[in-house]
RNA sequence: GCCGAAGUGGCGGAACUGGCAGACGCACACGACUCAAAAUCGUGCGGGUUAUCCCGUGUGGGUUCGACUCCCACCUUCGGCACCA
């Protein structure tokens, strides 16, 4: 067997052989200190593909490395296996119930990832569809309910016409249905949402925890939690009991106001336009806004359209009379759905203003320019003196916006006011494979939450599959109709099923008691693992799954569950699988298939190649003839070592004081390249420097074996062969294995502790400095490594060629670099 | 429009703290082995036909003895957000 490279055969065995040991089970307490190596879990698809590969292939090296290096390596697997395309095949198709589709996925995906040989312990595994996953998801759900964080509300929202369900505002993207791509319709629905809002200071300010985070990520959650400091002002209404209260960052110019606008939606609207001419018009026109679609709302190039309602409101600052308009670029959805029109100030005023005739005021005048309402080209919204604004006049505008703001909070006109962007979190889905919301309507007793001890709320098996647009649960009676559990009448089921997002946010937490009958977790456990210490993923999970996660988190432990603020204290976001520049996609036809890979060439040659082309965080361009060279470099090793198996000496430590020439050399690459690896892997995470180093090493082993039998030391060669089968253990684990055991070790090459090097053996006697004259490479030289600088300049002057390139012109300074050159800088 | 990232040989990429640009791999060329091919081994491989020379890290400027690396302006590509008052 030792002749060629046989990865079939080696893979298999050491596959079944980690299985039947248990190699990678860990203990829940052990006396090494935890670490908890997580990868964003599958749907299952039914195939893993690249992006797969690639997520898992670096975990486990990530695993591995920290295995070796004296860890308990919590490193879990399982599916987050609700979710619309096991249903969808299930209409398409007829055939396949979901839960089947979805069980056969899972079986199938398993394999895979058994075959890629990563090192999961199985024991941990956990399915979101499993009933006794899904009864901790509704558990989940009912707590927050307690808290007041889940409730319902007739809102308008997110309707994808082809999933046929609601979205959250996270899953639509330009307008669309970040899934399907579908125009996203406004549906008025009443629905179930967590008050995401109520966290959203703290889930902007613990991002600064974060500094195991990339920045790209922090800042797109900053942006969607979009904070904003300004102050609510009212304004009452002619006429009217009624008010009208505007959010803005800019009370300095509450002066320059001169018109205000409702949202189409806003509910004042039909007050103020009732027995008015203008009644019918704004109504017909607030029925039109109300049915565009989010992407012809919001465009940025939709045109701004307002009405006249005919009614005003009075400035509570000047007392002046200010016309109330309805306009359709408002929001309902932003600050009070009102906002209050300054031209001069704000660059949609401005257009809006123009447009439609109103008065234009300036009353903040920037510093050495005279602004004129008649000849601004556009709005201005920088810094200046505040004008035209009664006893504020002459106070610079930063300190106006704090001026008025405590002005109308004394008078109780107003006050100071944070405002987020971010919106409540939509749960419900009108669809069947999801978990149940676990709430019941009783006509006596309104909303009664199911009480825990009848949880899980099943899923019903027997359904019926129909492309209606209705969910199956409604039409299934069995289902629908209960009893109340709070009088015992008759009542029905909500529906609805949790949105799967709901399922991913705290599935890290149940890997650590998968099992667990009577708790979701078991809380020593919990703080035994948790924080998760590297969590890694695709960087399009930037807001959806992390920010929900966040915010689970930051619930459990306000509801003393979880000790941990955060769930993740590393995160490594891994870029895209490309193919000929673009992302693999069946429709562009360019999608290479793992299972052909390691067909072809073994799930060792695919870790390496996949960890080798580029580094994890970017994209990477896949190549079949890179592929070929990782395959050729496995079974370079293979030749390398495999030979050898019986000629080394049993011990490579010895004493190195004797070694010179070759000896030293190859000893010293060992122990070089045993830095590098180490540093790569374990600081920088860069595997393909990591793997450059090893190929180097390999290199150099071969140039050695070169060298007359007579002239090496046999226990050289020895801790070089040992350095380069622990160095690869991680990314190519089969093969490190096999030889490991062929080379005459007990045990396992996973379990041996990582080698460490000896900084005495990578030191040089003699070192190559270059010589610069003006900054240019104009010589090299080779010098004693401990040299002081100023022997290093006399040495450099001493050259002849260096007094030759110098010639007649004179030596202004010489700059000497320890260990590395020489500048001289002539004239 | 705003925010962010990236531009280095034919290609993927390396250069970690301002100090030898192009490590490692792919592709290519030549040589060895072979009846031959494949595999393997060896040599070469940014450009300027020659090199102890000159040019070269998206473009233009700057700082510095010295810049892929720092600063300013711009171009291109990719990602995110997009009437948020």
């Amino acid at each position: 067997m030792s002749d060629r490279y046989d990865f079939k055969t080696i893979e298999a065995k050491w596959q079944k052989k980690w299985d039947e040991q248990d190699m990678y089970a860990v203990r829940d307490f052990g006396n090494r200190p935890k670490y908890y190596c997580l990868e964003m879990f599958p749907y299952p698809s039914g195939k893993l593909h690249m992006g797969h590969v690639r997520n898992y292939s670096i975990g486990d090296v990530i695993a591995r490395f920290k295995r070796m290096n004296g860890y308990d390596v919590l490193h879990p697997m399982g599916w987050d296996a609700f979710g619309l395309p096991a249903e969808n095949a299930a209409i398409k198709y007829g055939a396949v119930h979901p839960a089947q589709w979805t069980m056969d996925n899972i079986n199938a995906m398993r394999e895979q990832l058994k075959q890629l040989g990563i090192s999961y312990d199985w024991h941990r595994e956990v399915a979101t569809c499993h009933p006794g996953y899904y009864k901790w998801t509704q558990w989940l759900f009912l707590q927050l309910y307690h808290r007041g964080l889940a409730y319902k509300k007739k809102a308008g929202v997110n309707w994808c016409p082809s999933c046929a369900t609601v979205l959250a505002n996270e899953q639509v993207k330009e307008g669309t249905c970040e899934r399907c791509k579908s125009l996203v319709e406004k549906r008025e629905l009443e629905q179930w949402f967590f008050k995401i809002t109520d966290y959203a200071d703290r889930l902007l300010a613990d991002l600064k925890k974060l500094e195991g985070w990339p920045e790209k990520v922090k800042i797109m959650q900053e942006n969607w939690i979009g904070r904003s400091e300004g102050a609510e002002i009212t304004f009452a209404v002619e006429g009217h009991d009624e008010t009208i209260t505007v959010f803005t960052t800019r009370p300095d110019t509450v002066y320059g106001v001169t018109y205000m606008v409702l949202a189409p939606e806003h509910p004042l609207v039909e007050k103020l336009v009732e027995g008015r001419e203008q009644a019918l018009e704004i109504k017909q026109f607030a029925d039109r806004v109300r049915r565009q679609s989010e992407l012809d709302r919001t465009s940025a190039e939709a045109e701004k359209i307002g009405l006249f309602t005919g009614a005003f409101c009075i400035n509570p600052l000047n007392g002046e009379r200010v016309p109330i308009l309805v306009a359709n670029y408002v929001l309902m959805e932003y600050g009070t759905g009102a906002v209050m029109g300054v031209p001069a100030h704000d660059q949609r005023d401005f257009e809006f203003a123009r447009k439609y005739n109103l008065p234009i005021r300036v009353v903040i005048q920037p510093a050495g320019e005279e602004l004129h309402p008649d000849t601004m080209a556009e709005a201005y919204t920088g810094d200046g003196v505040m004008v035209n604004s009664g006893p504020f006049n002459g106070t610079p505008s930063r300190e106006g916006i704090k001026a008025v703001t405590r002005y109308l909070e004394e008078k109780g006109l107003g006050h100071g006011r944070v405002n987020y962007r971010l919106r409540d979190w939509l749960i419900s889905r009108q669809r069947y494979w999801g978990a149940p919301i676990p709430i019941i309507y009783c006509d006596k007793c309104g909303v009664v939450p199911v009480p825990e001890d009848d949880l899980p709320v099943l899923l019903p098996m027997d359904v019926a599959f129909k492309p209606t647009g209705r969910s199956p649960l409604e039409e299934h009676p069995d289902f629908v109709n209960t009893t109340c559990p709070s009088c015992g009448g008759r009542a029905r089921r909500e529906t609805d099923t949790m949105d799967t997002f709901m399922c991913s946010s705290w599935y890290y937490y149940r890997y650590t008691s998968p099992r667990d009958e009577n708790n979701p977790w078991d809380p020593e456990k919990v703080r035994r693992w948790l924080p998760v210490d590297q969590y890694i993923g695709g960087v399009e999970h930037a807001i959806l799954h992390l920010l929900y996660s966040r915010f689970f988190t930051k619930v459990l432990y306000d509801m003393k569950l979880v000790d941990n603020e955060e769930p993740f204290t590393n995160l490594l976001t891994q870029g895209m699988v490309l193919k000929d520049g673009a992302k693999m996609s069946k429709s562009k036809g360019n999608v290479v298939s793992p299972e052909d890979i390691v067909a072809a060439y073994g799930a060792d040659t695919a870790r390496l190649f996949i960890l080798f082309a580029s580094p994890p965080e970017r994209d990477l361009e896949w190549s079949d003839q890179g592929v070929e060279g990782c395959y050729r470099f496995l079974n370079r090793v293979w030749r390398l070592v495999a030979p050898l198996a019986g000629s080394l000496p049993a011990v490579s430590i010895q004493g190195n004081g004797k070694l010179v020439g070759v000896n030293k050399e190859m000893h010293r690459i060992t122990h070089l390249t045993i830095k590098k690896v180490t540093e790569d892997v374990g600081n920088r995470f860069n595997f393909n420097t990591a793997i450059s180093a090893i190929m180097e090493l390999v290199n150099a082993m071969y140039q050695f074996r070169e060298v007359p039998e007579t002239d090496r030391q046999p226990w050289v060669l020895r801790e070089a062969v040992d350095a380069l089968l622990l160095l690869l253990a991680p990314f190519a684990p089969h093969i490190a294995e096999e030889l490991w055991e062929l080379t005459g070790h007990e045990g396992s090459v996973h379990q041996q502790p990582w080698p460490s090097y000896d900084p005495e053996a990578i030191v040089e006697d003699e070192i190559t400095i270059v010589v610069q004259i003006n900054g240019k490479v104009r010589d090299r030289m080779l010098v004693p490594a401990d040299i002081k600088p100023q022997e290093m300049v006399d040495l450099v002057m001493q050259q002849e060629r260096v007094r030759e390139l110098i010639g007649g012109k004179k030596v202004i300074k010489t700059i000497p670099v320890p260990g590395k050159l020489v500048n001289v800088v002539v004239k």
